[in-house]
DNA sequence: TTTCATAATTATGCATAATTACGCAAAATA
DNA sequence: TATTTTGCGTAATTATGCATAATTATGAAA
């Protein structure tokens, strides 16, 4: 039997993190054991471990002596969770500004164009992943371990409704311009108004997501 | 052998967080798996999954073939934990402040009154438990249940380095002070007003404790 | 005496087995 | 006929056992 790098059941949470994430376990879904067992070819004391550490970062509900659930995100959580998030980014951008070198400023501003150019193209996908990138990279410029901690913590809650807010029309434009506004704030070491700005980003995706889930509501009835 | 209401790892991730907050089980102290099944009186299983979970809190960490040992919470945990306390808790004071119904401001009297009793008499110990539950009950005013859980998953790790900045020299009488604003400004449904003031309370507590810290650090030397 | 190598011991991690509780269905009684 | 109780099947939970890796101790050689 073959040991693994950082043991079995760390494995084993980050498949079914993605799983979770990529919507393999639907939202609301039974976690058969034994089948999981067998698919991913492993025991299942590995597993239930995989499965308590799950629970505890909030993508599966345990109901003792019933079983796991994938945890289903209403728009009340959505509603609680882009304020806070608005909040702590925020601050991170607040932070970013004070801290950021020339250098972390030059890096940003190629992903700032490279951005633009995704948004000119309509390419959503690889706007979202560099979209991804610059938020990751202004929160690591905030240098707070845990002020990164709680938002990732949240944003693995945002993960599971597989939102989609960028496809909206006319939000791609509208996030790009957001995006810069933020960037021009750090340029100028304007640290209360890129906390401003953030907000603005992070208040406004809530409600362009907010109008996508509206419209797919009244499509699907 | 009799089975637990909600099982028994669940059990036993309570007394476990309960002794880690107590000191029981020291700061970078190695957790003796076997060692802690016998006290228990538990088998190895249940209690690796509370060991899990744990871990998933921040209040262990976990090392691949090593074995687990308490999380040692640093002075810069602290200056980067407070913060976002301080951001979070002053949100929910913005939103207790619209939120509050007249019952809701009584009962917050009601305590505030409490813990004026408890600052003048120097009762140390009620004035932190008093302190607790009016912070407890303006994060549960602003009604906002992740708003709620990024602050306790903060205040678990706080928790764990036994902070008593109440001890110095007036902190007492200024931490009073400081909650009768955040309560004048919550009476007047001032929101950004109590959103300042609770900032300013919980950034003057960290101040306390340093304070305390480094006067401690100074008679160990 | 010190250092390196090897062996022994200890502890972690995974799998399997045993035990217990929950749910559903059927039967019995009111 | 409706309601309650009992029994059985299924699934969750805990215990035990074994394999593997890491650490420590011991011994020999330099």
């Amino acid at each position: 039997m073959r040991l693994y790098p950082n043991s079995l059941h760390q494995e084993v949470i980050s498949t079914l993190r993605e799983e979770i994430f990529a919507g393999v376990l639907a939202p609301g879904s039974f976690v058969d054991e034994v089948d999981l067992c067998e698919r991913l070819g492993i025991s299942r004391t590995p597993l239930r471990e995989a499965l308590k550490v799950l629970t505890a970062e909030g993508l599966l509900r345990h109901e003792p002596r019933r079983g796991c659930f994938v945890m289903v995100v209403t728009e009340q959580d959505l509603d609680d969770i882009f304020p806070v998030i608005a909040l702590l980014e925020g601050r991170c951008a607040y932070e970013a500004a004070r801290n950021a070198s020339d250098a972390d400023l030059l890096e940003l501003g190629g992903l700032h164009d490279k951005l633009q150019g995704h948004a000119k193209a309509g390419r959503i996908t690889d706007y979202y992943a560099c979209n991804f990138a610059i938020h990751e990279a202004i929160i690591l410029l905030a240098n707070n371990r845990w002020l990164s901690q709680s938002i990732a913590d949240l944003r693995k809650i945002l993960k599971l409704s597989r939102l989609q807010s960028l496809g909206a029309p006319g939000r791609l434009k509208q996030s790009l311009s957001e995006h810069l506004t933020v960037f021009a704030a750090l340029k100028s070491r304007d640290s209360e108004g890129a906390e401003a700005a953030m907000r603005t980003h992070l208040t406004r995706q809530r409600d362009a997501l907010r109008q996508v889930r509206s419209q797919q509501a009244r499509f699907a009835a």
